[in-house]
DNA sequence: ATATAATATATCAAGACTTTTATAGATAAG
DNA sequence: CTTATCTATAAAAGTCTTGATATATTATAT
């Protein structure tokens, strides 16, 4: 549902391929969604055969033909209406707190590199946010008529960098907290 | 992987029924983490083939017989070492914000109504936090023995109210913002 | 200069993981 | 009278990841 959808967002911009939508997702919204292009082909053609889509081959000598996707009319109904249906929110999803909850017989410092390794993960991400991210936002938004627009991929953005700030914040807290705890004593079963 | 995991990880304190660990699931680590039982019992099923669990069916006349798994030194070999074993950070995954990425037809209102139903689910999420999982892990935490996982344990239902909060965070700020947008002119196509 | 990688474009198959739904049946609680 | 609890199984459908297949051009590295 939501793949689709987010396809159907990119192309209410301008008709494109599946490469051209690949490249949007990891240059704009990567911050909170992403697709492989063995979802997105598959994806498109289905919504073809719905008739949310048309398709053009554009031949080309060296390359891979183009297949450019346009939005229909029942398209762009079908996103207007999807995008003012609430979702049931996700269940968060942490794999690596599994790691914490059960590492009672780790040593603090085993403890302490996971969390480590962590917070560079953070880092990086946070990085890729303030750089590259913004600056895909900032180029789309010199545009003219996207003013609206681009004020609600700001607030997105915004939110992604909150998100591994809090991130962040907890992992330094949970460092000093690991370091102070009494040292494991005995036995690694 | 994780779920499997998660599973030997509550095997470790002692030996249950896969209901049973459907219930700790819920209880423990609901802000991180969650299962089916439809995914639960096939799983202690392929462990025991893999040697990480034995199990014993208590006879029951009322009921279903119970299916008592106990993590053998296999499994808890497996455990610890997936315990240190770094995970790749996981993408961030969130469709609402697909929504509020491509709203740029939607009227203010329209967006206010979305970020305020978000609002009032993450508010239940955060009170859930703070009541029904912070009780239990208190509960577990009474039993001697346990001081150091206890810790652990709080740290990750930690992570999930700063998880919760910088939600409710954002999204008052974003209201605000939203609201004083430049209202949404003519069309609605 | 030659080898390697990346870009541009699309398809397909396999598998991993999750959610949904149905089935079963007895007791206890509202 | 209906719903919830207790316990387990299984099929189906949905979603995502991984990796293979093709092929020409351009860029990078040694």
């Amino acid at each position: 549902m939501s793949l689709e959808h987010a396809l159907l967002g990119f192309l209410s911009y301008s008709p494109m391929t599946g490469y051209e939508l690949k490249q949007h997702f990891d240059q704009s919204i990567y911050h909170f969604w992403n697709a492989n292009l063995s979802q997105i082909y598959p994806a498109l053609s289905r919504m073809k055969e719905e008739g949310l889509l048309t398709m053009e081959v554009e031949h080309q000598e060296d390359r891979p033909n183009r297949k450019v996707y346009t939005i229909t009319d029942a398209g762009r109904e079908a996103l207007q209406r999807w995008l003012v249906t609430p979702l049931p929110p996700g269940q968060v999803r942490e794999a690596w707190l599994i790691q914490i909850f059960f590492a009672h017989f780790q040593s603090n410092d085993e403890i302490v590199s996971l969390l480590e390794a962590r917070m560079d993960a953070m880092r990086a991400r946070l990085a890729v946010c303030r750089t590259e991210i913004q600056a895909a936002i900032d180029q789309n938004a010199a545009q003219s008529g996207v003013e609206r627009a681009s004020q609600l991929w700001q607030i997105t953005l915004d939110y992604g960098i909150a998100h591994y700030e809090t991130q962040l914040a907890w992992l330094e807290q949970t460092l000093a907290r690991v370091r102070k705890l009494p040292p494991l004593t005995p036995p690694k079963p």
